[in-house]
DNA sequence: GTAGTATTCAATAGACTACTTGACTACTGT
DNA sequence: ACAGTAGTCAAGTAGTCTATTGAATACTAC
C-alpha cells in the first residue's frame, strides 16, 4: 500500500483528473466554454466578445484543448472551436450548480445585480415544454443570430435582443412571449422581457439557456430557418 | 452590451466559479476529496495516507474549505473533515468521468498498470444489487474498517484486505464472493479478488466503489454492525 | 500547571500561470 | 507575387500556487 510503484502510479492518475480541474481553474476559460456550448466560434469572435487580446484568448484555448475538452477545425481564414462533447457542458454546469448551491458570495453578487429580476417570476424549462406542445406562447431566441443558427430550441424565432425595437411590429399585441437566451447569468433575455412588457406584451423569461434545455435533451432545431 | 460596469460583473461571477474550478485544479486535493467521500477523517489520517506534511495537509484542506467543497468539526484533539455535500463528489465523478472519456494518457496510464486486471471481468452496480437480493453473493467491504464504519453497501460485510488471509476460514468455500473498495482504480477489491482465487474461491470485483453506489442511490448502511 | 499531540499559522523559495508584445505562418483575393 | 487578415508561437514579466519549515494555538491527560 505504501509502496513506491503505487503510489507513482496514483500521483500520476490524479495529476491527469487534475488537468481538467487546471482547465477549470481559470475565469476567463470558464467563460469561453459557455460561449462555446452556444455553438462553434471563430477565435477572434471570441475575442471580441471577452474584450481578451487574440493572443490571451488563443493561448486559452489551447489550453482548453490541452485538457480535451475543446476541439478545433480550420476553414479558409477562420479557426473555429467547439466543445468536443455535450459531457464537457455537464461539467461546467455541475461546477455551476454547486457554486450557487454553496457559495455565499456568489449569491450576494447575483442578488445586487440582479435586484429587479426577482420581479419577472421566470419560466422553468418543463413549464415552456407544455406551453409550447399547446401553442400558448411565441418562443423568442434572444441571442445573436450565429447562436440561433447553430442551434435552438424547437419552434423558437430569432430575434436578437439589439433588433428587438425595430421588429415589435412583427410581434402581435394579444400574444403571450417567453425569450430565452444564452443562461441563467445571461441577460439577454431580461432586456427582451422588459422591451416587450414596456410595449404593452404579455413576457416572461426562461430560467434556463439554450445549453441547458439541449443537455436536458429537449426538442431542438439546427439550420437556417428564420 | 459592451458596458464596463457589465463586464465588472461577469467577471465577479466567472471568479466565483473559477474558485470551484481552482479546488480540483490539484491533484493532491482531488485525491482528497475522494477520500473524504468514503466518510469523513482527521487531518492526520489524511496527511499519512497521501504521505504528505501535516502542514501541506492542512492546506490543502484549507482550500477546499475556501472553495466551500469541505467543512470541518473538531473533536477533542482531532479536527474531522467531510465533504459539504454529496454533489461535492458528483462534480469530482463529472470530472473523472470526462478524463476516461478523452485523455488518451489517462487510458494508456491505466492499461499499463492494471494490465491484468482486464481478465477480472467486474460486476456492475446493477448486476450486484439484483444478485444481492436474491442472496447468490457474498459482499465484501475491502476497505478500512472506519471506511466501512461510516458507511457501507447494505448486507456487505467488512473484510479489509490486510486482514483477508487470516480471515479466510471464516469465509465458507461454496459460497460466491464480491469485493469492492473505494472506486474503481482502488486496489484493494483487486488484490482481495487475487487472493480468494487462490484459495479456491470464486471471485470478482465491483467496478465501481462505495461513493459510487451511494451516489446511485443504492442501498447503503451506517453504523457499527460487523 | 506541565507535557504531549493535532492542527493551524506565517514566512519563504521555487515552480507555474496569465497576459503582453512582436515575430511568424497560413490562407484569401487581387 | 503581393497585401491583408486570422491565428499561433516565443519570450518576458508580474503575479500566484505549492511545499517546507518552524513557531503558535488548542486540547487532553496527568
Amino acid at each position: 500500500m505504501a509502496d513506491a510503484h503505487h503510489r507513482e502510479f496514483k500521483n500520476r492518475l490524479y495529476a491527469q483528473f487534475a488537468r481538467i480541474g487546471k482547465a477549470l481553474s481559470s475565469p476567463h476559460r470558464l467563460e469561453l466554454l459557455e460561449l462555446l456550448a452556444q455553438g462553434e466560434r471563430t477565435v477572434d469572435s471570441l475575442a471580441t466578445e471577452m474584450g481578451l487580446s487574440l493572443a490571451n484568448t488563443s493561448q486559452h484555448l489551447q489550453a482548453l484543448r490541452q485538457a480535451a475538452l475543446v476541439e478545433s477545425r480550420k476553414q479558409g481564414l477562420y479557426v473555429y472551436y467547439r466543445l468536443v462533447e455535450p459531457a464537457v457542458f455537464d461539467v461546467c454546469r455541475a461546477v455551476r450548480t454547486l457554486a450557487e448551491h454553496r457559495l455565499a458570495e456568489l449569491d450576494r453578487l447575483v442578488r445586487e445585480h440582479f435586484g429587479e429580476r426577482a420581479s419577472i417570476e421566470p419560466v422553468r424549462m418543463e413549464q415552456l415544454l407544455e406551453r409550447a406542445r399547446a401553442a400558448e406562447v411565441v418562443i423568442l431566441d434572444t441571442r445573436p443570430v450565429s447562436e440561433y443558427a447553430a442551434g435552438h430550441i424547437a419552434g423558437a424565432i430569432s430575434v436578437p435582443v439589439d433588433d428587438l425595437q425595430q421588429r415589435l411590429r412583427q410581434l402581435p399585441r394579444n400574444k403571450e412571449y417567453v425569450a430565452y437566451c444564452r443562461g441563467p447569468y445571461c441577460v439577454y433575455a431580461d432586456r427582451a422581457v422588459e422591451i416587450l412588457r414596456g410595449k404593452g406584451r404579455r413576457a416572461r423569461r426562461l430560467l434556463e439557456g439554450f445549453p441547458e434545455w439541449k443537455a436536458a435533451g429537449l426538442p431542438v432545431e439546427t439550420g437556417a430557418e428564420v
